[in-house]
DNA sequence: ATTCTCACCTGCGGGC
DNA sequence: TGCCCGCAGGTGAGAA
């Protein structure tokens, strides 16, 4: 499920809750992909300080160490000020604070709560230290991706998959951002001309903008801590549209798939 | 070193 | 209605 726009769409809903929030009590329910790493009553006491994102990760930062968490293909947190229900059976990881109650809800148990002392921690770097830029950050400028994109002789749909270059770019907006700079998913990423790379960088920008805005995508079952769905997917020019005609000259749109994962194109928007 | 494939897990929709 | 198949927003591990 959940692409940059929803990590971020999730952290900003729950910053403000959670932030300055005493940890009570955790409560673990079936094994998510990783496991926590620590005991889980040695969190009792510790306050969360904050919260920030790096790629699709949120980082929960405690005053005595870093909670990493993930929410793989399903994954969505909720925050219950009060009265929050018993977990359910899809419910695997319950933060219980002083301020409400943070829960993963995670039917696929792609997701992961993973415990570091910091981030510098083994444990972080394994999931964090390849990690490329940030798309949304200051870091992120055209000569750099161009270059990365030089070094590169997969498909470009899979380079930006990949997240070593550039973080945060999942299926639906890896077809979309493509779709916008007018490059085919299958064009080899070192073919990709320095204009070309430039039209790509400011769709990158410009996709996940504007999915943010939307409150990111919900496809089955993504929304924010409060419930609330997101609304990008009915804006999509290309994702899930196969056989469908394109938006902008009707021709109809491809689907195939590359690395095991689905991807669209126009083949008339799209050059090679 | 880079690229490719597999694995992890559950639910849902389509076809028969 | 019910069963079976394929597919789903991710990504590390291991092989090639």
């Amino acid at each position: 499920m959940p692409e940059l726009p929803e990590v971020e769409v999730t952290r900003r809903s729950v910053v403000n809750d959670i932030t300055g929030a005493r940890i009570q009590h955790l409560q673990m329910g079936k094994p998510l992909r990783w496991p926590l790493g620590i005991e889980p009553q040695k969190l009792q006491g510790q306050t969360v300080l904050g919260v920030r994102r790096r790629g699709k990760y949120l980082l929960f930062d405690l005053d005595g160490g870093l909670l990493l968490v993930h929410l793989g293909m399903s994954g969505s947190l909720a925050f219950f000020a009060n009265n929050a229900k018993p977990p359910g059976p899809h419910d695997h990881f319950d933060l219980g604070t002083d301020k409400g109650l943070l829960r993963l809800h995670d039917p696929r148990r792609f997701g992961a709560a993973v415990w570091a002392a910091s981030e510098q921690d083994p444990v972080a770097q394994k999931l964090l230290g390849h990690l490329g830029v940030e798309p949304l950050g200051p870091d992120f400028n055209v000569k750099d991706f161009h270059a990365g994109l030089k070094t590169r002789s997969a498909p470009i749909k899979q380079v930006l998959l990949a997240g070593d270059l550039v973080v945060g770019v999942g299926n639906i907006y890896a077809s979309e951002t493509l779709f916008l700079a007018g490059i085919r998913p299958t064009t080899r990423a070192k073919k990709i001309s320095r204009p070309r790379a430039e039209k790509l960088y400011k769709a990158i920008i410009e996709v996940l903008n504007k999915a943010l805005g939307q409150g990111g995508s919900t496809l089955r079952n993504f929304s924010n801590v409060r419930g609330e769905a997101g609304h990008f997917q009915v804006l999509a020019n290309v994702y899930d549209r196969a056989g469908q005609p394109c938006r902008v000259c009707a021709t109809p749109i491809r689907g195939l798939v590359q690395g095991q994962r689905s991807s669209y194109f126009c083949p008339t928007c799209q050059k090679p």
